[in-house]
DNA sequence: TATTCAATTCCACAAAAATGGAAGTATGGT
DNA sequence: ACCATACTTCCATTTTTGTGGAATTGAATA
């Protein structure tokens, strides 16, 4: 994964009330939770909620399906292992050098 | 760690210059890499690489020392560690649930 | 079809980050 | 003491983020 995009994925997580969110939704599995359900543990704005939501879309760390009037957000595991690997790989030295 | 030393380190990771610079001084290993070594393969201002590098100090992912004229910027594994730890103990959901 | 519910987009403003020239600090050499 | 080297800090400016009220969209229900 480029350089750029893994960066971009390190400045969404980069904001406290990002991180919990995504925090949240990866542990909540694939079913995800609703955007109203983050709101109530988070406690602000649905609109300042909501911008944070589309950033983390935008990097590709977290979905959203509709199911009725409920918007669900979902964590994808692939962007995030995205990171752990960019981590474990390209930046950690091996043990043999 | 704390959700807040966590958070702020991924923001500073998530600038494509700071990246470039912290990647470079992990490859370098605990001999480090001095300023000027970096800013001859970045190529930017002086002042503006300082900048950046002064970031990666405040939230201990890299640290300086002195020899002669020379400042060395040494990669903390540990605070990679804490990075890496975050993603995959308490972020990432286990195979289990 | 009017109302309510769930959430987003619009808009505007405040706060923080990024950038880099110029001046300053620390160290070593002559 | 003076000059060069290796960086940093000061200062100012531009750009990007963060924030949230108000208006809007999409969907269900009376």
């Amino acid at each position: 994964m480029e350089l750029n995009a893994i960066a971009d994925k390190f400045s969404e997580l980069g904001h406290k009330t990002r991180l919990t969110i995504f925090k949240q939704l990866v542990k909540a599995g694939s079913e995800g939770l609703p955007v109203g359900n983050l709101q109530q543990t988070l406690k602000i704005p649905g609109s300042t909620l909501s911008h944070h939501v589309s950033r983390l879309i935008n990097v590709g760390l977290i979905k959203q399906h509709r199911d009725g009037r409920t918007l669900y957000c979902i964590a994808q595991y692939d962007a995030l292992q995205d990171v752990i690997n960019f981590l474990t790989d390209e930046c950690c030295i091996d043990a043999s050098e």
